[in-house]
DNA sequence: GTGTGATTCAAACGCATGTTTAAATCAAAT
DNA sequence: ATTTGATTTAAACATGCGTTTGAATCACAC
């Protein structure tokens, strides 16, 4: 074995490292081995010799990822569950929101949130042998333990509409954190009222809608079902 | 110019029909040029020769189903707020939003809110010369006038807060749409209790959710920046 | 029928990308 | 110095893709 203890990084470390960067920058399609390889300094061939190709590298990168965005998140949750307890209350619905948001918005550390969008971006729009196994192995623990807290913090919902909200609440975090960077959709369209690069002021608006959104009170307005029209009047029948 | 009146439709019309149906189940990058031209009985380079290139082919077919929804979504703003203002009221939120939520979820046509999905997150997953194109040039229009009406219906809100909201509820539309299917991510984790394909049940939900959150009343909770650890104790110094 | 322009077709082209190969290089052990 | 096994390298390979080509075919006008 190659015992380098010269200055410069080994070169599996260099491109693991390099690998993360550029996926949260271009995303994952947008990262070729080569590139890749250039930019880590070492050559194409090193990224096969020492992951096993591109899909090993990314399956480590992302679940690496994913991992450490779970583990904290289950800490956060298990704290919050004990306080609640030790008051013999439900634990705030406000609290356990804030918990799940921070784990993708924060100021620290924009990166494991930006991730994380992608990787499960990515497994929405194509889905992957490796993405499927990450997302099951990794995020799904997460997904769980969130929505008994969520059911347990707002027990007027019920349990499918917990599951539901759930949901709705990842897809507004990611598609909010794709929107990242100049060509952000939302800072063009606010006319630069909105500044999605501002973590702080991000996250605050979100936990505000979705706290909102998790509270009950949303009884049917007078004029439900009020759009049955189609454009162009197809029928039901495929 | 050829004129064949035959049974068989004419070989575009063929191409432009399956496309839309493969781009809706497959993806846009899950549909190629071959796929697509022996699913519509024509030769690979049909496809190059009645559109031009496979860019121009889903630029003709997103720009057409992104029109359509855009203009019954305006017409469907104009009634509202016409009725409105004809009552001398502000129009209601829950109306507004169930129209918007109308145009990507409905029974009658699943297909076309499915399809501004897959649009919507190939461009933020990898945007393109085209896909950026159709989505300033129709769906912009939509955004600002939804903002406008959001804004009128939840005045509460100051006009920064109108724009995260509009954004926030994008996403999570989108996010459930591209759910859809038999490999459905809620589907699977709520044990069979949401099924994503029932349009009923998803358009409900969706509303009561997105009316929830776009109601003022969030005051930050007694430990609102609860969550300054972050993983490895970094400070919150920027 | 013949000519004409539009359309279809099988085949090949060009390109980008992930991967493999086989030789060269390196660091350490002997 | 030699050997050894790990690493690095340039180059080639394999594949999937959008696209182009040039000949064949078709519908119609004359």
């Amino acid at each position: 074995m190659r015992l380098n203890h010269t200055i410069e990084k080994e070169t599996k470390s260099r491109i693991r490292i390099v690998a993360e960067e550029m996926f949260a920058t271009h995303g994952i399609g947008g990262v070729t081995t080569r590139a890749l390889a250039e930019k880590a300094g070492a050559n194409t061939a090193a990224v096969n010799y020492h992951f096993g190709g591109k899909d090993n590298l990314a399956t480590e990168v992302f679940r690496d990822v994913a991992h450490r965005s779970t583990v904290r998140r289950l800490a956060n949750l298990d704290r919050i569950e004990t306080e609640a307890r030790a008051n013999n209350a439900r634990p705030d619905l406000r609290t356990v929101i804030e918990s799940f948001v921070d784990a993708y918005v924060n100021e620290d550390d924009p990166r494991t949130g930006l991730l994380l969008a992608r990787l499960v971006l990515k497994h929405r729009v194509d889905p992957n042998e490796w993405t499927h196994a990450v997302v099951r192995e990794e995020l799904d623990r997460v997904a769980e333990r969130y929505v008994a807290a969520l059911a347990d913090a707002a027990p007027e919902l019920d349990p499918a509409e917990v599951h539901w909200r759930y949901h709705f609440m990842v897809g507004s975090i990611l598609m909010t954190l794709s929107d990242d960077g100049p060509e952000s959709r939302l800072q063009r369209l606010s006319g630069g009222l909105c500044k999605p690069a501002d973590k702080r002021i991000l996250r605050a608006q979100l936990v505000d809608f979705l706290t909102g959104a998790f509270l009950i009170g949303n009884q049917a307005g007078p004029d439900n079902d009020a759009y049955p029209e189609q454009a162009g009047g197809r029928s039901v029948d495929d």
